[in-house]
RNA sequence: GGGCCCGUAGCUCAGAUGGAUAGAGCAGGGGAUUUCUAAUCCCCAGGUCGGAGGUUCGAGUCCUCCCGGGCCCGCCA
């Protein structure tokens, strides 16, 4: 819709002050009485043609009324305000049921190559709160950008090499000595646990598998004997790292074993979630494929990387970030900066024409260190786009949660997943700009009424399901195959013309929040089409009035069924026949 | 000390690129309903948009300063 008003303006415009209209808004005014889109255009142009805007608004209006075919264009105040006929709202209504969820496609990406990498947490421990976050609004974003015809892949990383692996394999090797009662034996083990160990309830979780696997074969320093029983145990799931496994400690060993595991858990929660990736990419092969190197390479070949103290840093400070970092520290090892470069690097030379990342907000200090980094590497600056997620608190009985027995710290996603569900999850974590942090109210969710956001969306939809039913047991007939695309002059009340146009006009918004990634802003709209719904239900029957006004009516709701499907589908949450 | 985010109704929050009398949900008050699901709907009340300046025809939105809250600022990972 936003569209036509848009090429309507354009046209008066040119012919009447035969005038190139600079960029303006078409938008949705803040009251109705305003009409359905504005534009602010008058303003715009009124310097250049030495008039006053509420002039020229009247001409435009005068102008659009009469050969536009959009309705009536008023002048108000310089603004232009068009509210629709009602015979345009049909005509594209009736597309909208003829095209089904294709009436909301548009090819806007035109096969554009982008990548989304998110979630990335270290696999160190289960997923938290923050990271379900992070995990529904890149996907949620990943599914608007397929929506609207880009080439999506979805990506994690995996940070599967430097010292918190280590710190994982020395943490499950402590807890296993302890099953045994013999952590004392090695106080090298216990000290480095006791200061920088993983704490969490799961690590003993992961050594009891340990032991299953291997007895006590690694309390006994039997390495390569634990090495062969673990490969043979059956996990119930593939292993990656241990078989590639290259050092005979036993830790390394348990470091390989616990990635194994936790990758494994990971991406289980991320599948219950609804939450699949393309490309699981591992830190530790971009070292294997002499990736950092080569990159380190390439910044000294261009002068700029310099040697200090021992440390090999990077100039970015000539680059808009506010000091130089470090690449190599000085005894030796690489900053995990250096393989996040060489991985942005890597993206780059694969091909994507825009990369977008979700990271904890805690990251927000990063992005300008990468972002100087690749500029120096000369990618083009808006090819990374970096959109930081903020933390989520529980809240339950009006109070804060803070412990998870698992974690041992931050509640994790399967604890909450299993308390209310992933549709309640992924809406909840819609509902405010990933940039904010978020209250998870758990006990608002678990009611079935309006103040329950997801019910509300999900229950209109069940409603709907509802009368097709019924029709289908009282006239024994399939309403799906009925064609009601002509039916439609049978909707003449005023709350049915705003039905349809909140369905129509979802279009609009779901093209302003890919272009904006916002996706949050698409439980907006579920809830205001939602609530029109409620509305109209509440006062109108449809079965059981004379049989012209029913079909329109059904046609009618078909319309709003396929808004709400594809909105939910799109953040998704499943749209059920029955609650 | 420096940086980022936030401050909008009692509460939780929408208000992208400056636009019309600042919106919604919840809570509060009042009402509806022989139903295709009452898991719903309608009405009322509620605001110095943290404060002060500035830019502009026009500022919740942009700029400066201040106040309050959160997060970050390693040769950590």
């Amino acid at each position: 819709m936003k569209e036509r008003v848009e090429k309507s303006v354009i046209e008066s415009i040119k012919e009447l002050y035969s005038l190139e209209p600079p960029p303006f808004k078409v938008e949705k005014p803040r009251e109705e009485k305003y009409g359905d889109l504005s534009t602010n255009v008058a303003f715009l142009i009124a310097k250049k043609l030495h008039k006053k805007p509420q002039d020229i608004a009247m001409e435009l209006a005068e102008h659009m009324s009469s050969s536009s075919g959009l309705g009536k264009v008023e002048a108000v105040g310089g603004f232009v305000n068009v509210k629709f006929s009602e015979e345009l709202i049909r005509e594209e209504f009736r597309k909208l049921l003829a095209e089904g969820e294709k009436y909301y496609r548009e090819n806007l990406g035109r096969g554009k190559r982008v990548q989304i990498e998110f979630v990335s947490a270290n696999p160190t421990g289960p997923l938290h709160l923050g990271h379900g976050r992070g995990a529904v609004v890149g996907d949620t974003l990943a599914r608007l950008l397929e929506f609207f015809g880009f080439d999506v892949t979805r990506e994690y990383y995996i940070n599967d090499a430097g010292r918190q692996v280590y710190l994982l394999g020395v943490s499950i090797f402590y807890r296993y000595l302890q099953l045994f009662g013999r952590e004392k034996e090695r106080p090298d083990i216990e000290e480095l646990f006791e200061k920088e160990g993983y704490k969490g309830e799961y690590v003993v979780e992961l050594a009891k598998l340990l032991r299953e696997a291997v007895g006590e074969l690694l309390t006994e320093g039997k390495v390569g004997e634990a090495k062969e029983r673990m490969l043979s145990y059956s996990y119930g799931f593939p292993l990656n790292y241990l078989p590639k496994l290259k050092g005979d400690s036993e830790v390394e060993l348990c470091s390989a074993f616990g990635l194994d595991v936790m990758m494994d858990e990971i991406k289980r929660d991320l599948s219950d979630m609804g939450i699949e990736f393309d490309v699981w990419k591992s830190e530790r092969s971009l070292y294997e494929r002499g990736l950092v190197d080569k990159l380190i390479e390439e910044l000294r070949r261009k002068g700029l990387v310099y040697e200090k103290e021992g440390a090999l840093w990077l100039k970015t400070s000539e680059f808009g970030d506010d000091k130089d970092r470090v690449l190599i520290k000085s005894d030796g090892s690489y900053t995990y900066f250096a393989s996040d470069i060489a991985y942005h690097w890597e993206k780059f030379q694969r091909g994507f024409e825009k990369v977008i990342d979700l990271w904890g907000a805690d990251h927000h200090g990063y992005i300008p260190r990468v972002k100087a980094s690749l500029k120096m590497l000369g990618i083009p600056e808006d090819w990374l786009e970096v959109y930081l997620v903020q933390m989520v608190r529980l809240i339950k009985e009006g109070r804060e949660v803070k412990m998870s027995k698992r974690s041992g710290e931050l509640v994790t996603l399967r604890e909450l997943m299993d308390e209310v569900g992933p549709d309640a999850i992924r809406f909840v974590f819609l509902t405010k700009r990933s940039d904010t942090p978020l209250d998870f109210d758990v006990d608002r969710v678990k009611e079935k009424s309006s103040e329950n956001p997801v019910f509300y969306v999900q229950y209109a939809h069940a409603r709907i399901s509802g009368v097709f039913r019924e029709f289908r047991e009282r006239f024994s007939e399939d309403p799906e195959k009925l064609k009601l695309t002509d039916k439609l002059d049978q909707l003449r009340e005023e709350a049915e013309i705003k039905l349809m146009k909140k369905a129509i006009m979802m279009k609009d918004e779901l093209v302003d929040v890919a272009l904006r990634r916002d996706p949050h802003l698409i439980t907006y709209a579920l809830m205001d089409l939602s609530a029109t719904f409620h509305n109209y239900y509440n006062h109108y029957r449809i079965i059981g009035v004379e049989e012209g006004k029913m079909l329109g009516r059904l046609a009618l709701l078909m319309g709003v069924r396929n808004a709400l499907r594809v909105g939910l589908k799109l953040i998704g949450v499943r749209a059920p026949e029955k609650m």
